[in-house]
DNA sequence: CCGGTTGTTCGACCAAGAGCGAACCACCAG
DNA sequence: CTGGTGGTTCGCTCTTGGTCGAACAACCGG
């Protein structure tokens, strides 16, 4: 249905740039949180739909996140596994200090 | 002379915004390979100085490097150890990635 | 004093990107 | 068929930010 790079394709620039925004940063906590992926609609970030589709698209076309159907609607989860094989330890660290520094 | 955030004042996003360019990227890649810090001039990343300037004040406002005098020219090098306590691992994985892509 | 080197700052230009509403599509429930 | 839900896409505005040349400042060597 929709975009996702390859994980040889990720690039360490497009996944820094992808975090460096503090919504999105806070839609990859969310998602961090939850085991199974979350439907759109349950990261409450506080902006419109229209905004929210946009960043979740700059995290999928970066390779942060993968968007699957399930049913009627979208589960959007990390790509955990491939971003460590093309960028070892660089989400762990992020979060860390995310965490921290809430 | 300039402006340095204290360690405790180094932002998760600033760091990763800072990061997100590529040319900066070269920077930070070019600095770590070296102990003493380096000259403006020693950055051979293809800008005119104003540019390299202006990124050199990105870098330096995140936190991610310290400008020194030594004698008549500026030493910039990384603050690796300030990175370290604030954001542990991160600068770490960031350089690996850049060195397994380059 | 007069260049030359090193670097910052300023002003302008232009591209990228964040934000929103509106329109739209796909789907399911009545 | 009609509505509602979930989500994307499309214009549009406005801000951010990368880029450069020019001007400037501080300094050292003749």
């Amino acid at each position: 249905m929709v975009r996702h790079p390859l994980p040889e394709e990720i690039e360490l620039t497009d996944v820094l740039h992808a975090l460096s925004d503090p919504i999105r940063l806070r839609i990859v906590r969310n998602l961090a949180a939850s085991d199974e992926g979350r439907c759109c609609n349950g990261l409450s970030v506080g902006v419109s739909k229209s905004t929210l589709s946009h960043h979740l698209k700059v995290l999928r076309e970066a390779g942060v996140t993968r968007t699957r159907m399930s049913g009627t609607q979208r589960l959007v989860s990390l790509r955990e596994d491939d971003l460590e094989e093309r960028l070892p330890g660089l989400l762990a660290s992020v979060l860390g200090a995310a965490r921290a520094a809430a």
